[in-house]
DNA sequence: CTACCGATTGACT
DNA sequence: GTCAATCGGTAGA
């Protein structure tokens, strides 16, 4: 697959449309002497404005002041003793985000099982805590960038794009506020979704 | 200091 | 489908 790498001016766009194209894309973590590669299938983007469920919906704090930074920072915040990974979008303190929810695996399975403790598949990767977990990003990344190729980047497919169909737009998950909004960006009936349809 | 609660996961019915 | 574990961040006394 022919990729670029993602820059901050990719990033410096709404929220739900850098979710909806981050689908397909890889996210590829150097560890060690790896490069562990994962292809991004499901998303979720959170809002500057009138978004209660966004973590910036309370202004700047000491967790989420990573949340303001410039496109195409790393965001990472804790919950539930799980580590979930956002790349900032729009300009330097507007305060929008995207999840990434859940990745497929690519390669280097066996250290993927390691990191998780887990043996089969479907549980390295299903969900923000789990591919945190089988990536070994935590809060040491707060603040770096996504867009070189030095720790954690994106590489955008440049051809075999999913196709308007293949994605859909669903509510958010696990959110009590603003449940409503369809800003959760999906590969249709991919099998590392954290939910099933 | 205390109290509340969540962008989750894993186990269980 | 339901539900508890578990703890850091935040607000408030």
């Amino acid at each position: 697959m022919t990729c670029k790498l993602a820059t901050p001016d990719f990033f410096n766009r709404n929220p739900a449309e850098v979710a909806r194209e981050l689908l397909g894309a890889k996210l590829i973590r150097r560890w060690h002497d790896l490069e562990i590669e994962g292809r991004i299938v499901e998303t979720e983007a959170y809002l500057s404005q009138n978004d209660p469920a966004s973590h910036s919906f309370i202004g700047t704090r000491p967790r989420n002041r990573w949340m303001f930074g410039p496109p195409g920072t790393l965001y990472v915040y804790t919950i539930h003793r799980r580590f979930c990974l956002n790349a900032v979008t729009e300009a330097t303190g507007i305060g929008s985000a995207v999840l990434i929810r859940a990745v497929e695996p690519l390669n280097h399975f066996e250290t993927l099982k390691q990191n998780r403790q887990r043996e089969k598949i479907h549980e390295l990767t299903t969900g923000p805590g789990k591919l945190c977990e089988a990536l070994q990003i935590n809060l040491s990344h707060n603040g770096t960038s996504l867009c070189d190729r030095t720790d954690l980047w994106i590489e955008l497919p440049i051809s075999a794009l999913p196709t308007i169909d293949e994605i859909v737009a669903t509510p958010r998950v696990g959110i009590s506020k603003a449940k409503e909004l369809p800003l959760r960006f999906i590969l249709k009936g991919n099998s590392f979704l954290s939910r099933k349809s």
